[in-house]
RNA sequence: GUGGGUGUAGCUCAACCGGUAGAGCACUUGAUUGUGGUUCAAGUGGUUGGGGGUUCAAGUCCCCUCACCCACCCCA
């Protein structure tokens, strides 16, 4: 005897209802914006070995650390769900010797990715993200463009005043001297930090930088900056990048305590946060990775990209001033029309004219119900928001018509049958111009 | 992984010091034998998240458990 057990979600993840057209206006503008900058779509797969993440993410990194879905196949194969975009894409660009054609390649994608935290507001353990790189230029102009489309997509979303939060972490060489300096600067202070921090001492140094405790605050004021440690060349290349920011009047702000949690990034980094977000704020974020390529075993060849929480794009988006109506009332233009055919000898004909009015692009519902009162059955017109009713039935079968009701006007009036559809479709053009 | 909060009708929420589980909305039907949104009337709907304990009596008190939410942390 089995109890009866109701199904669910599993933690953190959830059914995206009533978002969803949200969600397409997003990725619509997306596939427009990103699109007019030479970037094509690509989906990778959601599963990849698990190596590829432990390689291209970084094994002291969170996300590899504690926070992947990883699980073996029947072969015994450690596989992994995607916990973010950069590497299968540079696995792609290696497997798919993308190096053989045009250059630089610019890519952008879509999809589910997947992390084993707790969830909470913004944060879900499947999100979902879009992204976009661009492999092999190593800029500075490449970090600027990138930056550019970045700006016009959230513009053209509705977003304003929104500023880049901007930092070079340096070359490979430079952020280890820097982290070595690091080190040697906290080390006497040891006890003074939490055990996060005092754990990372050893593993990396760099991303107690971006601690919030108030105390650890306080003590890094006095710390190297990782700025005086850049390199010449990673040095130029970040002035290049500002210089050039400011000239394509791109708001940015140079925050240099901003150090990224995957372990591939080199140089520029950013992100743009929003104060509408709750805790978690970050709805972008980014930066270069020359390194990571020639780590999954390929060639040396740099690379930039971003990637966008879907999610927190989505709630920001409703959260602008009349977006919500402007979605809104473009679904509205396409509720559908509502077929109600009255009597059971009239339900086939039912489906018949609505199949007429989809012909000429009309959506339509048919309500087939017969045994219904026609007044529970406009009813649920109503609540499918229908605006224009098609009635059907013994008197309009005699008379060789259909009647069209306007829910909003509260009129009605017969169309012949022959035909109907077009004219139906005239008559709502008519009304829409209004 | 660590804290805090919340679970009562489809939804939003009531229910005193432990004493017969309620309201609004929604839904169904009727007033109107073929015309929605207003009004009026009637009606359907509950193992109070689950399990155990205390008690004459538990939605209420105690323990366990599950789920969701928020925060730390982490990041998109």
């Amino acid at each position: 005897m089995t109890a009866k057990r109701r199904f669910q979600t599993v933690k953190g993840m959830h059914d995206l209802v009533g978002k969803v057209p949200v969600y397409a206006y997003v990725e619509a503008k997306a596939r427009e914006v990103f699109s007019l900058y030479g970037y094509d779509e690509v989906r990778t797969p959601v599963v990849e070995e698990t190596e590829l993440f432990v390689r291209g993410v970084g094994e002291g990194s969170e996300i590899v650390g504690k926070q992947m879905y990883t699980f073996d196949d029947k072969k015994g194969r450690s596989l992994t769900l995607r916990p973010e975009g950069t590497a299968p894409v540079a696995r792609a660009y290696l497997q798919n010797n993308w190096a053989s054609g045009p250059r630089p390649v610019k890519v952008f994608y879509m999809g589910p990715y997947f992390r084993y935290e707790r969830p909470q507001e913004g944060r879900y353990r499947q999100f979902h993200q879009i992204g976009a790189e661009l492999i092999d230029d190593p800029g500075p102009c490449s970090d600027v463009e990138l930056l550019v489309m970045l700006v016009r997509f959230l513009e053209e979303l509705g977003f304003e005043d929104l500023e880049v939060g901007l930092n070079s972490v340096g070359d490979v060489e430079c952020r280890q001297r820097y982290s070595k300096r690091l080190r040697e600067f906290l080390e006497p202070y040891r006890e003074e930090l939490g055990a996060d921090s005092r754990r990372r001492l050893e593993t990396n140094p760099l991303r107690i930088l971006d601690t919030k405790a108030p105390g650890e605050r306080e003590l890094l004021e006095n710390a190297p900056r990782l700025f005086d440690d850049l390199g010449g060349r990673a040095h130029d290349h970040f002035q290049e990048v500002r210089e050039q920011l400011v000239q394509a009047g791109v708001a940015h702000r140079v925050e240099d305590r901003l150090v990224r949690g995957l372990d591939y990034y080199t140089r520029t980094v950013f992100e743009i946060t929003s104060a509408g977000l709750g805790a978690q704020n970050a709805i972008l974020g980014g930066g270069r990775y020359d390194g990571l390529i020639a780590e999954l075993g390929g060639p040396s060849v740099p690379g930039i990209g971003f990637a966008i929480g879907e999610d927190r794009l989505v709630d920001l988006v409703l959260k602008i001033p009349g977006a919500l109506a402007r979605l809104d009332a473009e679904a509205h233009r396409r509720k559908p029309v509502c077929v109600i055919p009255i009597g059971s000898a009239y339900r086939r004909h039912g489906m018949t004219l609505a199949q007429e009015l989809r012909a000429v692009g009309l959506p339509a519902i048919c309500e087939f119900d017969s045994l219904r009162p026609l007044k529970a059955r406009l009813k649920q017109a109503a609540r499918h928001e229908c605006r224009w009713i098609v009635l059907f039935g013994e008197d309009e079968a005699r008379k060789g018509e259909v009647v069209l009701r306007d829910f909003r006007e509260r009129t009605q009036a017969p169309i012949p049958r022959d035909g109907f559809a077009a004219a139906v479709a005239e008559r709502i053009a008519a009304h829409e111009e209004r």
